[in-house]
DNA sequence: CACAATTATGGTTACAGTCAACTATTGTCT
DNA sequence: AGACAATAGTTGACTGTAACCATAATTGTG
């Protein structure tokens, strides 16, 4: 047994970068192999999870979110709203901005998508324990609410 | 303290992959920034930094390494290669193989991209203590060692 | 009215991923 | 030896997507 018998197997000193993308690249591909059966790809799930807290948000906050461009957010609610799982609407006080909310399809397709994903996790994640597991979500997010964003879309931070 | 004094930061429940790809995110749009002063983008560099402990592999094994096509292999070597950093020769007992090996030009760059690397990945994982790093480190490698690898550019593992 | 903010549209670049076809070399089989 | 298959690399085309940027349309603000 054992999926690596291979005799020079070095250590290749490895940069966190690296890491980051295999490991990412390894679930990417998993993740959107498995939310096809959902009709969704892994932006558009991302954009429906966060629009399962933050319901009600208008695109610009949902951008500066998930750190994408205004206009890429664009073609994502487009995508989420012909497939009716959310729907734009005017914001009562300023009917330049458009608040997004997820439809009741909408959220059944989330929590289909979240179990998918979750299920892609657990491969993924199967070499650590649940303890580890946790462990390692928890620095991913601690080291990402630390990283200042240097891109163009900054978030609302300062006056 | 903290850089988040944000009212709605609702902690929008993410998953690993979406974690893992911010993560990189971060990291990769930094690194290739520090690496176009060494005249690499991070591809180049990750190639150079398996060069560095695999030297001398053919170009079969580096794709299997680095899970990418290999003709995507050979399009980084030319680069490699066309900058005076790394070098083909024909395998002697193999004449259709090419062992790839790295120059002194090409160590050199590949010390001070490593530099530049550490330097962003210390940037990027600032919010992190020295042994959380290192934590961190090692759950991405050991998550990745388990991963199955699905692609078609498997390694010649099985007969 | 001048100007900023929000969204929308479109175009451009760049790159990763996939795939098929082709050359050159090696190994196998009879 | 000759026919044939397999291996290693190369080339090129194609797709999809991310990122970037300029600009217009609408609405709000001073």
């Amino acid at each position: 047994m054992s999926t690596k018998p291979a005799p020079n197997e070095a250590p290749v000193a490895e940069f966190a970068g690296q890491l980051l993308f295999r490991l990412w690249r390894a679930s990417h591909t998993r993740t959107a192999d498995a939310l096809s059966a959902v009709g969704l790809t892994p932006a558009l799930f991302a954009l429906l999870n966060v629009l399962g807290t933050r319901d009600g948000a208008i695109q610009q906050e949902l951008s500066a979110d998930m750190a994408i461009d205004p206009s890429a957010m664009v073609t994502l609610i487009d995508e989420l709203e012909g497939a009716g799982l959310a729907e734009r609407r005017r914001r009562p006080n300023d009917r330049r901005a458009w608040e997004v909310t997820i439809t009741p399809k909408g959220r059944r397709a989330l929590e289909r998508s979240r179990r998918a994903a979750a299920e892609v996790e657990d491969e993924v994640l199967s070499g650590l324990t649940a303890a580890e597991r946790n462990e390692l979500l928890s620095l991913l997010r601690r080291a990402l609410g630390s990283v200042p964003a240097p891109p163009p879309w900054r978030s609302e931070e300062e006056d």
